[in-house]
DNA sequence: AGTCCCCCCATTTTT
DNA sequence: TGGGGGGACT
């Protein structure tokens, strides 16, 4: 067969690694290499040029979103469909396995998903029946630890009873957490990940089964690999698969959630006679970019090493403002956005990062006054959103009465009358009875066990459900959606709120219905009875395993505003980095120590070559957080990136910034180049007649403190009585005509 | 049961 | 500075 259109595309080292035929392959890819490029030729070429059976391929990814472009993308380059191959995520492929061996798994037929609010609803309670002192440890504290021991493949027993107190109590919870969760039948994001492990590792025929069938084994983003996703790839390569791993050392960002750099960085200790290809060649960026972001990330000891390159020109040196405050720097970004649309370009190719989702609101306030469409990534997600999770809590109980967490949910919600203290009747009978609280419920009622107006309340609630499930038993999964929402009284409850809360909420809800709608079950495969209770089970499993990407506004040509690590993955015309400030980015939090700051500049490294032909810096010299001002000095990652690669920006004019090698201070570089706005202190006193350069003219009206603390107090002209630290003000005093 | 107020907290986020 | 959660009060 002729195969050639595969490679015609593809540059020699993206071709190596598309036909290398080592048993394991390590593609160390660069941003912007063809990293997705590689991953799905590779795949079409083991089909045609290897015959290859897709029932052979199991792709795994990250997210949910990554899976699906892989998938489509080798779709329109085979011109085929591909039902057959798994691609997928970690956790989408694990699930799939528990859903097809759960007796072999250790886990009820009809197992539900926990996300973390769940997980966190269900910790609250735990915490509270063992009496654990909430102001010492937090349930938040206790999910971070269970999902940290998961993570590295840990459950409660393998871990040493040490003597301390913190170990002791979070095992405590975690023990009462794991038994809650077998009774119920819940399994959260990390158990899917460590009873699929289990799985195997119990289970040798299966075992064997499934490596038998993947022959290839293709892996994406593999610097974000955690413990337990390592040890449940190395058990399923066994002799004879052949395991590809695409990633990049360099920008390894999740090392916080447990993600393991080492897994990338010593492939080869594992699979010794694993082949190394790196792509190198960038198609993203412009050379000064890169040039920026190999100097960065060359500061990191123990990389696997790796030095981007183009064709393509220098291109536009990067911008460096120094702004004054977190305001000025705003303002200065949107300028330059409206004057990037203003010569034709379009506003969705822009995009502002920044360290930590609290910078956004300077930055909205600035697009807002300037009357610029904006988009911000991140925030709750869909499925996640209050209104969402209720309605799904009906659905569940649908297709299983004894999900606990789901009526713990929506049994007064709406309000129908039911409270704290019959609540905790009906959750200490079922914990003495070791039955779920729905039958609990039912057993309470009949028994008499409750007040008549709190029976009268409960037996309302279990009839509504009895009533929403007769109703939907012959509907399509998309109407028993509406007939839910619509009968749940939950629109009305919503509809209380008021406002423009309400009404989002309301759309939320409009939102899910189409959601089922569209819902393709083509991913499930066999089963297309729409009515059946499999479908509506798989649609809620889909909705607690993906985010839901639907974002409002999405055709609106807007500018992007996202986290550093939300941009991974993506690329712009234009970036900005905002807030390059000690402190910030770096963050202080990772600052003191060589790991987290290293990781600190694989996110800068990461933010950089988001960029194809324009990159801005910027940082503020005071910036208020937590509602006072810090003053800040410019980010160590500024001093990395060569001098002569920046252009340092002044209000009205652009000067190269002066080549000047390793001074120790940047910002005492700063102050020496805009020597001309600086001013002597002394020359100011109480009613003096002052300008600054963002404010214009005023009046000293007071002052307090010394030396680098001093302040004043200027009443502008134009602008009101600020508060300006005088070290950092670029105050000019004026003669006092 | 719902509202109000106070106190505490404050990196990054996917599944 | 501001949002969320918990407790107390109506």
């Amino acid at each position: 067969m002729d195969v050639s259109h595969i490679f015609e595309s593809l540059n020699t080292e993206q071709r190596n690694a598309v036909a290398s035929p080592s048993q394991n392959l390590l593609v160390l890819a660069g941003a912007g290499s063809g990293k997705t490029r590689v991953l799905v030729h590779r795949i079409a070429w083991l089909m045609q040029a290897g015959h290859t059976s897709p029932f052979a391929i199991l792709a795994v990814t990250f997210t949910n979103k990554a899976a699906r472009e892989m998938r489509s993308r080798i779709e329109s380059l085979l011109g085929q469909s591909l039902s057959g191959m798994w691609v997928g995520t970690f956790h989408g492929l694990a699930h799939r396995l528990l859903r097809s061996h759960w007796k072999e798994a250790g886990l009820p037929e009809d197992f539900h998903i926990l996300d973390s609010d769940d997980q966190l609803r269900l910790l609250k309670r735990l915490c509270k029946t063992l009496h654990v002192d909430e102001d010492k440890w937090s349930p938040r504290q206790c999910q971070w630890y269970i999902n940290s021991q998961k993570d590295e493949g840990l459950r409660a027993a393998h871990i040493e009873h040490l003597d301390d107190v913190y170990t002791r109590t979070m095992l405590d919870i975690y023990r009462a957490y794991e038994e809650a969760c077998n009774r119920g039948g819940m399994v959260d994001f990390g158990e899917i990940l460590l009873r699929a492990h289990e799985l195997w590792l119990n289970n040798p025929q299966i075992l064997d089964h499934y490596q038998r069938r993947f022959q290839h084994i293709l892996v994406d983003e593999f610097q974000d690999t955690n413990a337990i996703q390592y040890a449940w790839l190395r058990v399923l390569t066994g002799e004879g698969n052949h395991l590809m791993v695409v990633g990049d050392d360099d920008q390894s960002i999740y090392g916080w959630r447990g993600a393991k750099i080492e897994n990338i960085q010593k492939f080869n200790l594992d699979y010794p006679a694993a082949e190394m290809v790196r792509l190198e060649q960038n198609y993203r960026s412009t050379s000064t970019i890169l040039k920026a972001a190999n100097k960065l990330i060359a500061n990191n000891q123990g990389r696997l090493g790796k030095n981007l390159w183009t064709d393509g020109d220098d291109g536009e040196q990067i911008s460096l403002y120094a702004a004054f405050n977190e305001q000025d720097e705003a303002r200065y970004i949107v300028d330059r956005v409206q004057d990037w649309f203003a010569g034709g370009n379009r506003r969705s190719d822009a995009a502002i990062l920044y360290r930590s989702n609290a910078q956004s609101r300077e930055l909205e306030d600035a697009l807002l006054r300037a009357d610029m469409p904006y988009r911000i990534y991140g925030g709750h997600r869909f499925y996640e959103r209050l209104e969402v999770k209720n309605a799904l809590a009906y659905l569940r109980l649908l297709v299983n009465r004894n999900d606990d967490t789901a009526v713990e949910r929506v049994i007064n919600v709406p309000t129908r009358g039911i409270g704290g203290r019959t609540l905790e009747i009906i959750r200490s009978f079922a914990s003495t009875e070791g039955c779920s609280l729905w039958q609990a419920c039912a057993r309470c009622v009949n028994d008499s066990l409750l007040s008549a107006r709190a029976a009268n309340a409960v037996l309302a609630f279990l009839q509504l459900i009895d009533a929403l499930e007769q109703a939907c038993e012959k509907l399509e999964l998309y109407r028993k959606a509406e007939h839910v929402i619509a009968h749940s009284g939950l629109i009305p409850h919503h509809e209380k709120e008021g406002g423009e809360k309400a009404r989002a909420r309301l759309e939320n809800l409009e939102e899910l219905i189409t959601a089922t709608n569209s819902f393709d079950d083509a991913e499930i495969g066999e089963d297309f009875d729409l009515t059946s209770n499999a479908t509506l089970a798989a649609f809620l499993d889909q909705a607690a395993l993906d985010a839901g990407e639907s974002q409002a506004g999405e055709n609106e040509d807007a500018i992007q505003l996202m986290t550093l690590h939300s941009a991974k993955g993506l690329e712009f015309q234009l970036v900005f980095l905002a807030g390059m400030e000690e402190g910030l980015f770096p963050h202080k939090m990772s600052m003191d120590n060589i790991s987290g700051l290293e990781e600190e500049r694989r996110l800068c490294y990461v933010g950089i070559t988001r960029a194809k032909a324009k990159l801005y810096l910027s940082h503020a010299e005071s910036r208020r957080l937590h509602g006072d001002v810090n003053l800040c000095r410019p980010s160590r990652f500024i001093r990395e990136i060569p001098a002569e690669l920046i252009a340092e920006v002044r209000l009205k004019s652009v000067v190269t910034r002066a080549v000047s090698p390793n001074l120790q201070n940047g910002s005492s570089r700063i102050n020496k180049l805009r020597g001309d706005i600086e001013v002597p202190q002394t020359e100011l006193s109480l009613g003096q007649r002052v300008v600054h350069g963002k404010f214009g003219e005023g009046v000293v009206l007071n002052y307090e403190g010394q030396g680098t603390n001093a302040r004043v107090q200027v009443n502008f002209d134009s602008a009101g009585s600020k508060w300006l630290a005088l070290s950092h003000a670029k105050l000019v005093a004026l003669s006092s005509a």
